[in-house]
DNA sequence: CCAAAAGTGTTCCGTCTACACCCATGA
DNA sequence: TCATGGGTGTAGACGGAACACTTTTGG
């Protein structure tokens, strides 16, 4: 192990990691960069980077999901996940990670990122099995992760992160569903969320689907916790 | 800013610090340290110190609380509470820190820590007011700390860390009134806790009180979630 | 008219609240 | 016996699940 001191103190490393989700044709997907250099090369990883000097913790998140995704976290759900710090985490020497959980709708092709790394949207089903080996310990984060973001709909408004506004109860419906891999009762559904105060805001303007009644369009409202909350069943 | 770098990359100091809650005198206090050195000596700050070579941070965490508490950390609950890395948070240079919350039962005097810092209890009312100056980012941690506890005995079993087995009911219903600042029910909240599947295994045993009924004591159980959850209520 | 999706009404049922009430002890 | 806290019973309010039903569109 490299360890430089300060002092009597070690010095280490401090690395941001990102679990991205979207939803994306019908399922909960991360995006995975495959590593262009030693160590774990060719594997797949989540996307991160070291935290410069002068830099928060937040804003190196912030920064590197707009390198990985070209998109604004402005427009992104962004929170500090956890911190991963086991002693031979890397083989390179002393590197902590602090993981950071992003939601959003459907992004544009991530390729266009600054960084040539290729990064690309992977079910989180195929993601999570113990097929699809991550680098470090990316699949204990993004294990934690899925559950962070699965726990979370159920007692904050965060869903609405992962749809484009405006969107319909229906959108917003598919995103429960796709996330806790579960069917939910469109009427008992919609009750709840337009009756859950500051969650949603209606914007007068209808959508007209393919097939069907046309169906009101809303955007985020005000409110990040929701109650009464939303609780998976079983 | 003292920053040394490892190639390309810069290196920081991580320490951890620790937000050791406990039920004391009816009210919910926090252990705290007056600082021997600077920067800002004298003044009261989280006890924590910095992580070691080949160390986890969860290891880091549970020898500082034994050096603090003199208690080992296989009786409290611990778990990471959330990373602060503020460029600026700590003069002396590029310091993060990793927060852990620590819940335990009236424990023995700390000052026995081997440390020879004076540590004491402090309620958490004037520990999070304006009128009590902490050193560097530490009131931002212990508020996020009380949160993350308050909002965590609504759904876990984590209550019981702060009573000493065997416990009564009336014990437990103590730390929530006294976490949540709130009155409750006595006999709603017993059959809240006594139904909970896997919250409290009765031991058989019952404690005479100076005055009333004795209680049946209990051991904490199995389960680590409760359903249904204790819903603070307004 | 039919199919399909949006949205509303209604019934049933379980849980929470409030509070009356009984139980077990020491004084 | 009384006072006190432990613990149970119960009626009403509230919220969720299930599902029948109405609405609004395109074909």
């Amino acid at each position: 192990m490299i360890t430089k001191r300060r002092g009597d103190v070690s010095l280490v490393s401090v690395t941001v990691d990102l679990v991205i989700f979207t939803v994306r044709s019908d399922c909960l997907q991360v995006l995975l960069i495959e590593r262009g250099k030693e160590p774990h090369l060719g594997s797949l990883a989540l996307p991160g980077g070291y935290v410069r000097d002068g830099e928060d913790l937040d804003e190196a998140a912030a920064r590197e999901l707009l390198e990985e995704t070209n998109v604004d976290a402005e427009r992104l759900h962004l929170e500090q996940l956890r911190t991963y710090g086991a002693p031979a985490r890397d083989p390179r020497g002393r590197v902590i990670t602090v993981a950071y959980l992003a939601l959003g709708p459907d992004l544009p092709t991530p390729t266009a990122g600054t960084d040539a790394r290729a990064a690309r949207w992977v079910p989180v089903k195929t993601a999570i099995s113990d097929e699809t080996p991550l680098a470090f310990d990316h699949k204990e984060i993004l294990r934690e992760g899925v559950e962070r973001a699965r726990a979370k709909l159920e007692y904050t408004t965060v869903a609405t992160a992962f749809c484009l506004e405006p969107f319909t109860v229906a959108e917003l419906r598919h995103v429960y569903e796709v996330v806790w891999d579960t069917k939910l009762d469109p009427s008992n559904f919609h009750r709840k969320v337009t009756r859950a105060i500051g969650f949603l805001v209606p914007t007068g303007q209808r959508r007209v689907p393919q097939l069907g009644r046309p169906a009101a369009l809303y955007r985020r409202g005000y409110a990040t916790t929701l109650v009464p909350a939303i609780l998976r069943t079983g």
